[in-house]
DNA sequence: CTGTTAGCGCTTTCAC
DNA sequence: GTGAAAGCGCTAACAG
């Protein structure tokens, strides 16, 4: 910056000046300093201006895992809206694990992020004393915890299943189970999951059911591959059921599939569910019926509520904590 | 780190060594440090470590699209392997567009990363100076350019299909179409499937055929809902067609399940392949043939030559460029 | 609109 | 095995 400065015969600070743009440098000056940039072929230093500014430019995202396209965009949708006040995104994968997320937050927190952004409302308590300890704005999502660490952009993923379970008792259905939503294991529980399961089960008591069941399918990340085999354990275990819902599109598509092998007509032998709209919903064979939730508006709410609580806590302004509820729809197609 | 020191009775030095591990710390002082630490709820700052010793302890990675599970597979098996040296990932989604790669390089290249991995081996120009100017390590993946940037690790995707149609033709298919593969367009271009395209017409020639058809697809991400509409063109502009590979699994099972709609048995009336070994693949109905490449593997694999090739660059050594090949195979399924 | 001064919180370097 | 001094490259704060 000093070799820009001298080239373009100004100070160090006017050069500071001009690259952070809009303040106070004579248009003439800026000019003259940006060529000099070119010609140098100078790159601005933000590890430099970060620990000067305190300002790290920096929030940190937790997600529990890569190959669920929903987390994906959820985080597309973070760092389009943060990118606008040119804030980068770290993100971290805590494979369904809340140590590792502890363990992930320790590491990052090293980077001095203005904010932190996690998965669902259950943490360590460690988690919770490293968030507090660091004072920085924290937003949860993807669910509303009983007891919020600060923000939240979520949605309630019982009720979501409540509404499903309505709906397909209206549209004739009583013998309905229900595939996946274990409680916590050794490597790690999904409690997303174990909530839709609780929508289940409050919605047959509520709605006077007299049978139900429930075929877990062990450990997260819940897959394909783990529905076709459940939909036969529930099948084979209550022989009078007439539809099943799933924790989320993935395995209900690979019950569809295994249903397909084994010539059991979807809707008509057994009517299918599933959970978050994925792609392969809307052009499988036969189409999903689901519960959709928007996670790129998760996403860019998030964004958003991230971004006014970082200038407030510029400005010693702090944002209070917000709650923002995203909403679902139960969009009905061929498989029920 | 100053109130550490003074509260273990030592210099910020030795807080500082005792921190990094390792090294020349007596045990006994370190415990004392450690404690301190704790007690304090002090956590170290790697901005100020990075602006001092010159070492970010950042790798940029760039992906073509956060939606699609094989580039996330590769960033994961990058991230898995340099956590293991501290490293942390920056990653960022060019959405396909060579410009808004080169726009997210000079963003990344303020955080002064100490290597760059890039997807693919065509850049704009400015990219290619940005990186040579930056002086750091680079890797190009999923592909073999032509004229390598600096080191590659990646695999010949005209070579994948090639082979893919070699085998089709072994087992008796004759009348051949391709569905994707575009030329680049306004919004970005999928070189990756203009390569595969690139496969199929040289095994067209290679082969002897005397016809064969292509529909293009329009601009990347090429998708399931893409598959279900060329599929049917390719019937109806080839009514003898015999079998299609598509220039990945998502159009692949698009494909399938618009034949299942039209009941085209499947393989019966049209044999359909696809790439990439999508976990949809496994688990549909009929399950599909496919190309298959370790995405995990391109990620751990250039993780390691990184990892080697910034203490190259840390100890003066630079490390010569490197190409690694990964091998691919082709899987055959229900489909074909 | 621009410049000067004084750090940000660490690690390098050299000395002991 | 430990410490003292001197920055890393930038920006806050104030002055003009």
């Amino acid at each position: 910056m000093a070799d820009v400065a001298r080239r373009a015969g100004v100070s160090t600070m006017t050069v500071s000046r001009a690259l952070k743009g809009g303040r106070s440098v004579k248009e003439e000056t800026r000019t003259r300093i940006m060529r000099a940039v070119d010609e140098l072929g100078y790159v601005l230093d933000l590890t430099a201006g970060a620990l000067s500014s305190k300002r790290s430019g920096f929030v940190s995202v937790l997600i529990p895992s890569v190959n669920n396209s929903n987390f994906s965009e959820t985080v597309h949708g973070i760092s389009d809206v943060l990118s606008e006040d040119g804030t980068q995104i770290l993100v971290g994968y805590t494979d369904y694990s809340k140590a590792q997320e502890q363990r992930l937050i320790e590491t990052m927190l090293r980077r001095r992020p203005e904010g932190v952004i996690v998965t669902g409302g259950v943490h360590t308590e460690g988690t919770r004393e490293l968030l507090e300890q660091a004072a920085i704005p924290v937003i949860e999502t993807w669910d509303m915890p009983a007891d919020p660490i600060g923000h939240v952009v979520g949605f309630s993923n019982a009720a979501t299943i409540e509404d499903m379970m309505a709906r397909l008792l209206f549209r004739g259905y009583r013998k309905i189970g229900f595939i996946g939503g274990d409680d916590g294991r050794a490597n790690g529980s999904d409690d997303r999951g174990r909530e839709r399961r609780l929508g289940y089960e409050r919605a047959v008591a509520a709605l006077g059911l007299e049978t139900s069941h429930v075929v877990p399918v062990g450990d997260p990340p819940v897959s394909i591959e783990h529905g076709g085999r459940a939909v036969v354990r529930l099948v084979e275990e209550w022989p009078d059921v007439e539809a099943a819902i799933c924790v989320s599109d993935l395995p209900a598509f690979g019950a569809i599939m295994e249903c397909h092998r084994r010539e059991w007509a979807v809707p008509g032998r057994l009517a299918i569910a599933g959970f978050g709209d994925f792609e392969i919903s809307r052009f499988c064979w036969p189409t999903i019926t689901t519960v959709s939730v928007s996670c790129t508006e998760i996403g860019r709410k998030a964004g958003h509520l991230m971004s006014r609580a970082i200038k407030g806590a510029r400005s010693e302004k702090p944002l209070p904590p917000q709650s923002v509820v995203i909403p679902h729809s139960i969009i009905e197609r061929e498989s029920t």
